[in-house]
DNA sequence: CCTTGTTAGTTACAAAAGTAACTAACAACA
DNA sequence: TGTTGTTAGTTACTTTTGTAACTAACAAGG
């Protein structure tokens, strides 16, 4: 844990990168992220943002590709990629607003909306899962602790 | 917090995404890491890999791109071309092994050994900033919780 | 109408990362 | 020595992401 530079005896370098916080949230949410992802990535062939486009839908009711932007902080091209491939996996439709026709209202389909009730139970079922490991305390304090830390 | 899916009145669905656990670290490790980036690539243009790569010499001295590999858990590819870009920046030397000469001793120059205790010093500052900034108690069980999720 | 500026969404291009296949060197053993 | 298998590291190819430029539509003021 605690080691000197090298040679040079001048620094006291008493510094860890396995405990450096950065590093161990990116360690921690890139392990998560691969052990549920599987659950979008393996069934449905989603990528992550399409799983998140498509959560806000299915959470939200229909939306435009602005909104979602918005709301889930995700920029707007890759949003649009989102969208196409959902569309082309036949999850979503379309349609120009009438009152703007710049933008387009999404809807999901009947597949799509499916799609989101069983992610939304992984989901759930993962969360559980989670607490338990953790137990419902600490759980819970992690929670908290990453929503101070956005 | 508790809403139903949008028009359906089936399904109980008491589920947000932003209250769910590998979002949130994914939405913390990414804001902790763009702040933090700044550091190796305003002033080195260093990537994270080439960050990373540059503390295992720094902190374990020569080192081969393998062992680099096994003790930081990078792939091997990312490390060849972290190494080379490394290389490129002066930052570091590599000598083919006399013993092995597939593999190649990698050893910090004058810069790069510079670069080094710089970031050593700017990560040691973020963290001391992060832990006033929750607590320490706080800041010392996030990484508790964050280690038991890897 | 006709500018000027803004907005929704897409496309094109460049940067980064993952995967697989490759080269060169080693090791073990017939 | 020749064969077979393994290892260190690189390269080629593909996928994903980021950035900038673009198109079409709107809005406000002259």
């Amino acid at each position: 844990m605690v080691r000197k530079l090298a040679d040079a005896g001048e620094t006291d370098d008493f510094f860890e990168l396995s405990s450096f916080t950065p590093y161990l949230l990116n360690q921690a949410a890139e392990a998560q992220s691969d052990v549920f992802s599987k659950n979008y990535r393996d069934r449905y062939g989603m990528l992550r943002t399409e799983w998140r486009v498509l959560f806000h839908l299915g959470r939200h009711g229909d939306m435009s590709a602005k909104e979602i932007s918005d709301s889930a902080s995700i920029h707007k091209t890759k949003v649009s990629r989102a969208v196409r491939a959902l569309e082309e996996k036949r999850f979503l439709t379309r349609v120009t607003s009438p009152e703007d026709r710049r933008s387009e209202r999404l809807s999901l389909r009947a597949p799509g909306q499916e799609a989101f009730r069983h992610l939304c139970r992984a989901a759930q079922d993962y969360e559980a899962a989670l607490e338990r490991r953790l137990g419902q305390r600490d759980a819970r304090k992690l929670r908290v602790l990453l929503d101070r830390l956005r």
